[in-house]
DNA sequence: CTTGATCCTCTAGTCGCTAGAGGATGTAGG
DNA sequence: CCTACATCCTCTAGCGACTAGAGGATCAAG
């Protein structure tokens, strides 16, 4: 049994955000120590450990619950996690295209740009005027992602 | 003039975001009808699609910000707006590869998964263990974007 | 004169944390 | 034993860029 702090550096989490998930309801919480401080065991250890290679792989903390839910009833069939991962893999090549998109627009207008004045310049113009695009950049105008 | 849901219409921005780019500092304070009902005029319709078309291209609304100003301040050298739009290119293009690496990593994983119980699950026991994985993708593990 | 659309302000919620206040407890050295 | 200092605790608030909803006023058309 180990203390959070120790946790935080054998998962690569942040203290805080361990704390953060057993809020969230992602891991039990934890017995503790007569002045309160909480003790994990390495099971725990793991269970976190699969959460942040998770996370790392870009599911969101509700996909996460139900993958841990599957992990804990083994005898149960996998479709589900092969929906979450399917659907979540499709995301993913969906904001690759994206992304692509605007790699190209952006590497042409920085291209364009020749470095005058404001008033000629080819990126302000470019965004004062979406004509001048070459595609339709039209992608979810919000959650358009870091 | 105006009212704001033929601004809506026309810029494809919704209401209340007009509303919160206001409230934001994105555009002025736009003048009222008696009983207090904004009214536009064209040139801050050119605005709003000036930072529709932005935020289309991924800018954040600091980054917009700047960019605002320099439009509204054509005599300056547009070097500030270079700088923005070619970092904001780099994050894009960083961002592409970490996700072409999940995407990777995530066929893997589901190609590997047979359908049995989850017990046999290869994405169960993928996550479980970062071992099994091709490569690292520890990236920032928060704003992992959407 | 009523109906339904549009507008107003304000608050709170989303997601996945992160930061900070303000305090208690633990450990090591002198 | 005392003092640092690290680590831990709870709680609240903030990030970015909106979105949703309450509760109410006003407008245009029939």
């Amino acid at each position: 049994m180990q203390p959070i702090g120790q946790v935080a550096k054998r998962t690569g989490l942040k203290v805080p955000t361990i704390r953060f998930y057993e809020q969230q309801g992602l891991i039990a919480p934890p017995p503790r120590t007569a002045s309160g401080r909480r003790l994990y065991s390495d099971r725990e250890v793991r269970r976190l450990g699969f959460i942040r290679h998770a996370r790392a792989l870009g599911f969101e903390l509700g996909d996460i619950r139900s993958l841990l839910d599957l992990a804990d009833h083994p005898e149960r069939p996998c479709t589900n996690a092969d929906r979450i991962a399917v659907m979540h893999l499709n995301s993913v090549r969906a904001r690759i295209d994206q992304l692509r998109a605007l790699q190209h627009e952006l590497t042409r207008m920085i291209g364009a740009c020749a470095g005058g004045p404001a008033a000629e310049c080819r990126i302000i113009e470019s965004l004062g005027d979406h004509a001048l695009c070459d595609h339709e950049h039209e992608l979810p105008i919000g959650r358009l992602g870091a």
